[in-house]
DNA sequence: TTTTATTTTGCTGTTTTTTGCAATAAATAA
DNA sequence: TTATTTATTGCAAAAAACAGCAAAATAAAA
């Protein structure tokens, strides 16, 4: 039997299974288990497949990664999530919520990191899995078209059972006077659910959005603990909030 | 023997079976290994075969998709899923499991289908989305890394909650004596929490993955209502299911 | 035809690759 | 935690590849 015709084989059963023991393969091929991890391994660093502790698991099935093209404001929206990753500690619980900037927070906690991490939002969770040492928990629900995320009065209910150290939200318009406002309705009802979820609330904002307001009120400027923008702390665009019982990053 | 005859015996017979090994060669055309070495090399270089430790493959098989981009046998979970789509009436409430071929399942659904649709895969929710007419719900839960589907506890009590009409299921293994089985016992649980939740339980399973079986059982073949493969039904392969209570498109 | 040059083939010893085994370390499960 | 499974490492035997050489076969020239 040529090597050749080993890693065929394991191929198409990872292919097909998605994820196969290496014993089994070594059973079914009759060769020693010692092959088929030098085999295996050999497709790994050729990226035909990725090797796991007892077995090997087919790429096709983590490699769906969100694009962002065409992200608006993708400088602005890093730098604060770079400053957000900053506040998590190992071993955190944390809540993520949806919208690039929550997405983009996501993309940039470091591999190391072991967290357990609650999120609403579609892409979200799908950046999380890709982190190997975050342990995701999704939050079910009726999933909003637009903002793909969780709604609904399910959503909300999941929510009430859990509490989490941080809860990381983004927002649609802030206003130092008026709070925080949505133009949606649903969304507004989740958001509030997951400020009370959360410990600390974390707002995730740039700048543009400030001074802004909507229909719908989530909640006032001082339930927020940390908002967080592109900007120094000290700018004037943020003496409006200086005011408040709120901290700035 | 003309050198031309030994190339010509050499290339006809990787042809027909995509390799050989050089002693077999050599044995055969009575030369010896040597010759049979530099026959072999001569028509590697010439780009006509693959030399390989022990032997030469063909081309073909030599560079079987370098960088798939598409699905393993695409074809053949796409005829599954146009069968399964034929079941689906509007208005109808569907649960739809994970896997590529449930994924398939999920973006053959035509626009204008009104559905309401539950899932556990992230995957198969994100696709779910682009249906203007379907309302979609995640099961929340755990997410496995792997098969990027909700697991454990949770997963299984919300779906204790509902009762769908027809829940489609992919499955690791299956085989009519041993029913379905899978390799991992967080996704055997889910697997029965699905079968449990829907009125109806159709089984999505390519023909490769038939007579073959693993460590947990999910159920037996006779739990599943319909099996869907991408075979005629009275194709010899599904003789062993014909005797089963289970109805095979 | 005979002689010479060239290519092909098989053989020998050496080097490299592959494979399985055993001892130890690491990771996972109970 | 302890026990069991899986990984890693080094090693040795076997198989294969390689390089060089000489005999045999073939082609070309005298």
């Amino acid at each position: 039997m040529l090597k050749e015709e080993r890693q065929r084989t394991i191929l198409n059963e990872v292919e097909l299974h998605n994820r196969v023991l290496l014993t089994d393969i070594a059973d079914k091929l009759e060769v020693s288990i010692d092959t088929v991890r030098r085999d295996v391994k050999e497709l790994d660093a050729n990226n035909r497949l990725r090797k796991v502790h007892g077995g090997a698991v087919s790429l096709g099935f983590a490699n769906y990664s969100p694009k962002r093209n065409n992200v608006y404001a993708l400088k602005e929206k890093s730098s604060i999530a770079e400053k957000a990753v900053k506040l998590i500690r190992n071993n955190h619980v944390i809540l993520i919520d949806g919208g690039t900037t929550c997405l983009e927070l996501a993309r940039l906690i470091p591999d190391s990191f072991n967290l357990t991490c609650f999120t609403l939002s579609l892409p979200v969770a799908m950046e999380l899995l890709n982190k190997p040492n975050v342990e995701t928990i999704f939050i079910g629900g009726v999933l909003s078209k637009d903002s793909q995320i969780s709604i609904g009065s399910n959503t909300i209910h999941n929510l009430s059972e859990i509490k989490v150290d941080y809860g990381f939200i983004g927002t649609g318009y802030v206003d130092a006077q008026f709070g925080l406002t949505e133009f949606d309705w649903d969304i507004v009802q989740t958001k509030k659910a997951v400020i009370k979820a959360s410990k600390k609330s974390i707002l995730l904002s740039i700048s543009e959005k400030l001074h802004s307001q909507h229909r719908f009120k989530t909640c006032d400027i001082n339930e927020i603990d940390t908002m967080i923008t592109e900007l120094e702390p000290h700018h004037q665009l943020l003496t409006a909030f200086k005011d408040q019982d709120i901290k700035l990053v």
